[in-house]
RNA sequence: GGUCGCAUAGCUCAGCUGGAUAGAGUGUCGCCCUCCGAAGGCGAAGGUCGAAGGUUCGAAUCCUUCUGCGACCGCCA
C-alpha cells in the first residue's frame, strides 16, 4: 500500500490512453516519470514531472503535454483538482476521501503498513560488530552496531531475506596477545608479582578471566613455556570475551543470526580454497609492488611476493596475500570469508566497518567480484567516530590508563532504546555528538523524547477515551467513518502517514536508517502541531465533550501512533506508552 | 604523492536517490500561555548550499578541476 505509487500508476495509465488516442508518439520511455510530494504544500499534495520529462522525446511542448493530462486526470474520482503549474509541473489536489481511506488503512494494516515488497527476498548477508574478541565492546563498537542491526531490520522490512553475521577475529596476532595477558592473571590468580608490559592488555576485565583459569586447570600451568599452555589459553580466553560481548550485544538488544570464527578458516585448507579459486582466474601471482609514493616507509625494500591481482576488478594497486615470513595477511583469511559468504549463496552483501578501515574497501570490493564472477555486490558501510560528552564537556578516554567508555557505561547510564535512536541520528559516514546529558533531556530538541512522546500522547488518548466508553480496539478504529476528517491540520498529518511507505524504500535503498529517525521526528512534529491546535480549536481535539461523538478523532492519532511504532521497531527501540 | 569521505543559517544538522521561493532544532528578537498533558505556543530576522567550470527544460544533488578538514596507503589487526 503506498498512495504514490497509486497515483503513479494512474499517470502511467493515463499517458498510456493517450499514447493509444495518438496524443502522444508510441514508444515513449516512461521510466523517468515520477510522482513525489512537493516542498511547498501550496502546490497540492503530489506533483509529476511526465510532461517535462517526455516534451523533448515526443516532440511536444511540455504545457501541451500537461493540458491533455490535466483534463484526463481530473475524471478519476481521486483527483479533486489537477492544475498544470510552472515550467510544466502538474500539481494533483487528492479529494479528502483519498486521505481519510488512508488514515483507515494504516490502523487496519497496523505496523506492517509500510512494509515492502522491493527486496523481492533476496538473500543479503550483514556483517556488523566484529569487535575482536579481546575485551568489552567499547562506544566505538557500539554505533557500528547499532547501525547495522537497524540496517538489517529496514531491509528486512523493505523484503529483502536478511542474515545478521558477526566475524569473530580470533584467528590473529591479537589472540595470542590476549592469551597472554590472560596468563599473567592467571599466575596473579596464584599470587605470583606480574608486570603489564607493551604489548599485553593490562585491563581488568581479564581478572576474573584469569581465575576462571585456575579455577578450571589449577596450577597445571604455573612456570611452565608458552608451548605448552598458549592454543588452550587462547580458545579459553577468545571463549571467555565472547560471552562478554554477546552480554554486551544482549545489552544493546542486539541479535545476531550466526557468528563465524575465523580461526576456522586455518589449517583446514579453506583459505587455500579460496586462493586457489582466485588463481584459477588468473589472479593470484608472484611479483613486486612499488613503494607507496609520497611517504616511503623506511624500511623498505622491493620484495617478491604473492599478490592478488584486484587491479582487475577496481583496485589500485595488487594487494599481497602472504607475509613475508610466509604466513598469511590478514587480507587473505577475508578473502576466505568472502568465498564463503558467496558460496553460501547470498545475492548481496554489506560489510560495516569503521571508518579507519576505509582503505580496505577496495580490495574487498574486487576480491568478492572476483570470486563471485561479478555476480554478488558488496556494500561497505563505514561508521565515523563518536564522539562523547557530558554537559558540554568532552569526556576524556585514554587507552592506556584503561578508561575508556564500553558499551555497558553508556547503556547503563542511558538505556538501549535513548542510545540506540540517538546513534541513528546522523548519517553513517558523519561523525556523532553524543551528549550523556542531551540524550536525556526532555525536551523538543531532544528528537527520542519528541517521538517517545507523541506515542505516549497517542497512548493518553486512547486511555481516556477507553474510560469514556469509546471502542478504541484497532479494528473498530478502522471502521469508523471519517468523513469528519477534513480540517486542513488533519489532513497535513495524513499526509504525512501517506509519505511512510515511500520513505521506507528510499531508507533501504539508500542503506541509510537515520531517514527513518528524521521522518519520525517530521511525523512526531506534526502531530504535535494538531494536538497544538486543539487548544484553540474544540473541533480539533481528539476527544469529544460528549462520549457519543464517537471515535472518529481518535482515529487519527491512532494511526500516528502505528507508524512511530513501525519506524522506531527498524530502529530497535520500543516506543513508550507513558513518560513518567 | 595516491585513494576514500566530508564542506548547507551564528551553532548542530536534514534535504525525499535532478524539481518550483533550500528546511528543522538551537541561539537572537517580538507577541502569547486560568485551554483534552505548557516536560510550552505563534511569528520575525538570519544563506553567493566551500570555489570555478560543465551536463539539461531545471543542479545543494550528477561530471571535471581547485581549496580546506579527516581517515587510510607492503609485513598491524
Amino acid at each position: 500500500m503506498n498512495l504514490f505509487d497509486d497515483i503513479k500508476s494512474l499517470v502511467l495509465d493515463t499517458l498510456a490512453a493517450m499514447t493509444a488516442q495518438g496524443a502522444l508518439p508510441t514508444g515513449l520511455d516512461l521510466g523517468n516519470v515520477n510522482v513525489e510530494p512537493p516542498r511547498d504544500p501550496a502546490h497540492g499534495d503530489m506533483a509529476t514531472n511526465a510532461a517535462m520529462v517526455l516534451a523533448k522525446p515526443a516532440g511536444l511542448k511540455p504545457r501541451d503535454i500537461a493540458q491533455g493530462l490535466v483534463e484526463r486526470l481530473s475524471d478519476d474520482p481521486r483527483i479533486a483538482l489537477a492544475e498544470v503549474a510552472g515550467p510544466g509541473f502538474i500539481n494533483l489536489r487528492l479529494a479528502d476521501a483519498v486521505w481519510q481511506g488512508l488514515v483507515g488503512q494504516v490502523v487496519d494494516a497496523g505496523t506492517s503498513y509500510g512494509r515492502s515488497r522491493m527486496g523481492q527476498g533476496r538473500k543479503v548477508n550483514i556483517e556488523y560488530v566484529s569487535a575482536n574478541p579481546t575485551g568489552p565492546m567499547h562506544v566505538g563498537h557500539t554505533r557500528g552496531a547499532v547501525f547495522g542491526d537497524a540496517l538489517a531490520n529496514l531491509l528486512a522490512y523493505a523484503g529483502h531475506d536478511v542474515t545478521r553475521e558477526y566475524y569473530i577475529n580470533d584467528g590473529g596476532a591479537q589472540v595470542d596477545v590476549l592469551a597472554r595477558s590472560v596468563y599473567l592473571r592467571y599466575l596473579e590468580a596464584h599470587g605470583q608479582e606480574v608486570a603489564f608490559e607493551d604489548g599485553t592488555y593490562p585491563g581488568d576485565y581479564l581478572i576474573e578471566v584469569g581465575q576462571a583459569l585456575k579455577a578450571k586447570v589449577g596450577d597445571a600451568y604455573v612456570g611452565q613455556p608458552e608451548d605448552v599452555w598458549l592454543t588452550e589459553v587462547r580458545a579459553f580466553s577468545t571463549d571467555a570475551m565472547m560471552a562478554l560481548i554477546r552480554e554486551d550485544l544482549a545489552a544493546l538488544g542486539v541479535k545476531m543470526d550466526s557468528f563465524f570464527s575465523e580461526k576456522a578458516l586455518y589449517g583446514t585448507g579453506r583459505i587455500e580454497a579460496a586462493l586457489e579459486d582466485l588463481a584459477e582466474k588468473g589472479l593470484i601471482y608472484q611479483g613486486v609492488l612499488e613503494p607507496p609514493k609520497g611517504k616511503t616507509p623506511d624500511d623498505w625494500e622491493p620484495r617478491e611476493q604473492t599478490l592478488f591481482r584486484s587491479t582487475a576488478h577496481g583496485d589500485d594497486v595488487d594487494r599481497p596475500v602472504k607475509k613475508s615470513d610466509g604466513g598469511w595477511t590478514y587480507f587473505a583469511p577475508d578473502i576466505a570469508y568472502h568465498f564463503d559468504k558467496v558460496s553460501r549463496g547470498f545475492d548481496m552483501l554489506v560489510d560495516v566497518f569503521g571508518a579507519d578501515h576505509g582503505g580496505y574497501v577496495k580490495r574487498m570490493k574486487a576480491a568478492v567480484s572476483a570470486l563471485s564472477d561479478g555476480r554478488v555486490p558488496l556494500e561497505v558501510k563505514l561508521i565515523q567516530l563518536v564522539k562523547l560528552t557530558q554537559g558540554g564537556e568532552p569526556v576524556k578516554m585514554s587507552k592506556r590508563a584503561g578508561t575508556f567508555v564500553t558499551l555497558r557505561d553508556v547503556v547503563d547510564q542511558v538505556g538501549a532504546d535513548v542510545t540506540r535512536f540517538v546513534m541513528l541520528t546522523r548519517k553513517n559516514d558523519a561523525p556523532l555528538d553524543f551528549d550523556f546529558d542531551k540524550v536525556l533531556e526532555q525536551s523538543k530538541d531532544n528528537p527520542v523524547f519528541y517521538v517517545q512522546y507523541a506515542h505516549a500522547r497517542v497512548c493518553s488518548v486512547l486511555r481516556k477515551a477507553a474510560a469514556a466508553g469509546i471502542a478504541v480496539d484497532d479494528t473498530s478504529l478502522a471502521a469508523t467513518d471519517l468523513a469528519a476528517l477534513d480540517h486542513p491540520a488533519e489532513l497535513a498529518v495524513a499526509r504525512k502517514l501517506a509519505e511512510w511507505p515511500r520513505l521506507v524504500e528510499i531508507a533501504a535503498q539508500t542503506g541509510e536508517p537515520h531517514r527513518i529517525a528524521f521522518y519520525l521526528y517530521d511525523l512526531a512534529s506534526e502531530f504535535h502541531t494538531l494536538w497544538n491546535r486543539g487548544n484553540d480549536t474544540p473541533t480539533l481535539r481528539f476527544l469529544p465533550d460528549d462520549p457519543a461523538g464517537g471515535a472518529a478523532k481518535i482515529v487519527l492519532p491512532r494511526a500516528v501512533a502505528v507508524v512511530i511504532s513501525a519506524g522506531l521497531g527498524i530502529l530497535g527501540v520500543k516506543p513508550l506508552d507513558e513518560m513518567r
